[in-house]
DNA sequence: TATATGTTAAACAATATTGTAAAACTACAT
DNA sequence: ATGTAGTTTTACAATATTGTTTAACATATA
């Protein structure tokens, strides 16, 4: 029971990809039986209703995230150091689960009562992590930029390049996946140096 | 036939409502005539079919963005001086309308080829856009950096942190909404500032 | 062998959803 | 007043979806 059944593998993994592409209410048991490639009551079998498909879902996709977002805002070494090696944990994650963003933000956006639970499961608690951030010397930031504008640039430049694909990737790269995972990559780089850039030569702006 | 009659006006903010929270399948043609306060045969007699309505509902959506981006990629002045109208333009209608970009976003996801036909009636030849873009003179990014990238930035910073409002209200404001909307005020200076400080002072990352 | 356990399939009932067709209502022009 | 076009409501048929119940199957163990 500790041990996941090779089916409920395959049912979670068919119900992610559905899921994220057309949403909880987009896909019905059946498309995700077919796509699992087994019988439609067996959803029912291992996760009792499409709700709890849903969430099991919905919580993995959180899983892959929160976590290297939640440890940021709780480091105790200076976010300059800390950033470029995130930065890079999240780009990474992103290239392999591009599609995990819209699909947590729609949830949250039609669902935003829960976001409380959400946090505190999280184990963070929001007001002292931003009044760390604001601490002097932990952030270049204490030199006049509000920190909570540090944190939205910082994972608005990491995570909206990903959730914008489609469009990025037809517009800007003429459709060429290779040319966008590319420049994707070379972000790495690029972030840290746009942001910790400005810190330096940016007080009080 | 030419003036859109009241009704029509008020089925259309409610499907405009419920598809921007809840997706294009998870409200029903019920739920919109219920919030419209109608008969829900209206939405066929106005509309015709959900595919339909769904489809007014997302082109509206599309014409209230497109336009300042596809304006952008055809402009004849230079990036750097339209950098700042662009983005107080571009906040401006996001606080109006903040669910649009996942919208836009999570359908595009899940019919990428749309992309193809929406880009042609934007009018924008992409090739033809991103070569104008490199030109010499026309952006500092002709300096060293991809200008690609700096069109990633731009945008990323301006949408990312409305889609993600939920998120960025309750953990980095703790909820507090005034707060959030201050904070997307400063930052039509904050924006500029920070790609335009990059591209002068980094050339060549 | 038979018996228990875990897994898969088929059949069913209740409900929801969509689009349409037909009827009722309104207001205005003849 | 009466008919006509535009609008709204009522009623209906076809289909889809969900969760459950029941039956079949396999495999291992007493």
């Amino acid at each position: 029971m500790v041990l996941q059944t090779e089916t409920e593998e395959r049912i979670i993994a068919s119900a992610e990809k559905l899921f994220y592409l057309k949403g909880k209410a987009g896909c019905s048991m059946q498309d995700i039986a077919d796509d699992a490639g087994i019988n439609r009551t067996l959803l029912n079998y291992y996760f009792r209703s499409k709700d709890q498909l849903f969430e099991a879902v919905f919580r993995k996709a959180l899983g892959t995230f929160v976590p290297s977002l939640a440890s940021m805002l709780r480091s105790e070494i200076t976010f300059q150091e800390y950033v470029p090696a995130m930065v890079e944990t999240i780009i990474d994650t992103l290239i392999e689960n591009p599609q995990i963003p819209i699909f947590v933000l729609q949830e949250l956006s039609s669902n935003p009562d829960r976001m409380p639970q959400i946090i505190r499961e999280m184990g963070i608690n929001p007001a002292i992590a931003v009044k760390k951030m604001a601490a002097e010397g932990n952030l270049p930031a204490g030199q006049g930029m509000d920190p909570r504008q540090f944190i939205i640039n910082l994972i608005s430049l990491c995570i909206f390049p990903f959730a914008a694909r489609p469009v990025i990737t037809d517009i800007l790269f003429e459709g060429d996946n290779e040319a966008y995972l590319k420049a994707m990559k070379e972000r790495k780089a690029l972030i840290p140096a746009l942001v910790g850039q400005f810190m330096n030569q940016n007080p009080k702006p």
